[in-house]
DNA sequence: CTGAAAGCGCTTACAG
DNA sequence: CTGAAAGCGCTTACAG
């Protein structure tokens, strides 16, 4: 029934209905509908029925009203062409969460990139905007962007946790601390005295967290904090043996995979010499591509990050939000797998 | 530099620089920069810098009309929880495409379930008209809601090919005619002169097309069609054998694996007995979860369905089609995959 | 050569 | 009780 023209526009319905365009956009808001005449109201909704009108999602966000949609903003693809399928099990919560609540999921594709990588502000423009408000999902994230939004206070929700010196970010995240410390706490009833901390220079929240929950968990048991760097496993491996360390918290398996790698070479086994866990899941994006075997054949002791968990939370959180303006931030328990890669140390280290 | 009300626009912008806000727009766009007095630039730009100005994307999509929006509609979730990934393929390609041509995307996740099934009208309404156009995605359609579509003139393209009563619908799919010709060719080749066709009694495109190409194959080399019904597949089997049958041409691996479980009862050896050819790829969301042996392990005779590609089409002939309204339908060609169920016959039977 | 005015589609306060 | 008018932020045709 719609003219070729494409679009039906309120303007098009009031003229058909006989009506004012003001009136069309109150018998379709319904609030103040009391105060249409029943017949009035009934012509325009057969009006609208045979043009098969939908509102325009951009005037009435102009004019400040929600529509319903939650955006979805990641700085790589969504749909990875590799194996790797980082963002697979958040979206699976995040789409969950979203048809529960009744919103619609706009991935932000339109951009183009730089330097690879998406942007959020496109020449000075946020596109996030189109949206109600919007998830923010990936590992990288650009600083700069992340305090434009808060300044501009759109409504977004980090899965991860983020900081940004603007202004709280909110988020939802894991919470590495306490994961973190509980590995530590395990292992120290495993037995073992020397636990140390494999960890990388780079300054991002998750190695934070992840170092804070071990050094608290050290100092809880008055040991000192036994931190590796691991720029290049093979030292770092040499340098804890050296330490007497019994216990290695690694924090991505990319790394466990280079430190099992030279093990043998510095005369350790694992476990039996070595308990080795991961702070975090086997991540199968992290995988270097060239080894063809898949490490995900060792069974790492590690915790296990909640994402489908961290998925739908983003998305209650975000609702929040839209409703009240007012940052939130959640952690979500890690649970630890126990694996193979970790077992009680074979010589008792002396207090 | 913005006042705590969120946005800074054009007109605070003008404001402050003592311009009209016309003017400011037109500092920002360019195009008609050479008119403007330099000073006149320079102190506006000097403005938008402190400002930290950025353009609304709302109203100017508004003014441009276009929301550079292209829907996403699919019948289940997109993200899948089980290890079945149906969709991920052709978003892949979907995803990379609106990318390219400077669209979102938006997947329609508000409407909620009916039956278990999303739905494409709710209450009467076209959800996807908040978006420019829809790209339809899934096995499963109700031919009730496409016609409508077709008859309201919406811009979508099916990822598949389907067809309406009520009129052209524009897809992009895979060229099953031509492939499942192509491998009775093949086989044909291969010295086959007795090769059958197992399909099923439903009627949609997909299935209707193998059939066709299968029957177009065996009129060119003068052989009655020998089709068979999947309904139980030890009683196709023995039927096939009892004619005759050396290859046999089968819809779904998840059918091809039952042929392969009682071929061995009914006394058959493949491919040295029977060559099986599945006609299209190994579909994991077709595998019964009840095996816990994959039945990838078999390295299938068939051919590949360019998800990828589709994907890619979709999005392309979806933006041609808001240019022009008009239908659309592209085929594209599948790639035949020798795999290790296909061989020639041991016996060549007689002409 | 310049800048004010119209209008994109919408909602709601406000005048009749 | 009703409906016309203002305005959300923007671009561009058009009048001065």
């Amino acid at each position: 029934m719609t003219a070729g023209s494409g679009r039906v526009t309120q303007a098009q319905v009031a003229r058909l209905a006989g009506v004012s365009q003001a009136v069309v956009s109150m018998v379709l808001n319904g609030s103040d509908s009391l105060r249409i005449t029943p017949e009035t109201r009934d012509r325009v909704q057969q009006v609208l029925r045979e043009t098969g009108y939908t509102v325009d999602i951009m005037g009435r966000r102009l004019r400040g009203k929600s529509n319903q949609i939650l955006g979805v903003f990641t700085y790589e693809s969504v749909f990875p062409s590799g194996v790797a399928d980082f963002y697979r099990p958040f979206l699976l919560g995040i789409e969950e969460e979203a048809e529960q609540q009744g919103f619609d999921l706009l991935l932000f594709t339109s951009g183009g990139r730089r330097d690879g990588r998406r942007r959020i502000y496109e020449a000075g423009t946020n596109r996030l905007r189109i949206a109600d408000g919007s998830i923010l999902l990936g590992r990288h994230n650009d600083p700069q962007e992340l305090a434009q939004l808060v300044e501009e206070q759109f409504p977004f929700v980090f899965v991860g946790r983020r900081e940004s010196p603007t202004g709280p970010i909110s988020y939802v995240g894991a919470d590495y601390v306490a994961a973190t410390r509980e590995v530590h706490e395990w292992l120290w009833g495993l037995g073992h005295r020397r636990i140390g901390l494999l960890s990388v220079t780079e300054e991002n929240e998750p190695t934070l967290d992840r170092r804070a929950g071990y050094e608290a968990a050290a100092r809880k048991h008055r040991r000192p904090p036994l931190v590796f760097l691991a720029d290049d496993p093979a030292i770092a491996l040499r340098q804890a043996r050296d330490e007497g360390v019994t216990a290695l918290l690694v924090e991505s398996s990319a790394m466990a995979d280079g430190i099992l790698a030279c093990a043998h070479d510095v005369g350790l086994t694992v476990p039996a010499d070595l308990s080795l866990v991961v702070l975090g899941d086997a991540d199968p994006s992290q995988q270097p591509h060239a080894h063809a075997v898949p490490s995900t054949a060792t069974d790492w002791s590690m915790f296990r990050i909640p994402r489908h968990e961290m998925g739908v939370h983003a998305v209650r959180v975000l609702v929040e939000l839209l409703r009240k303006p007012q940052s939130r931030q959640l952690l979500l328990p890690c649970t630890i797998h126990e694996g193979a890669t970790a077992a009680g140390p074979s010589t008792t280290d002396s207090r």
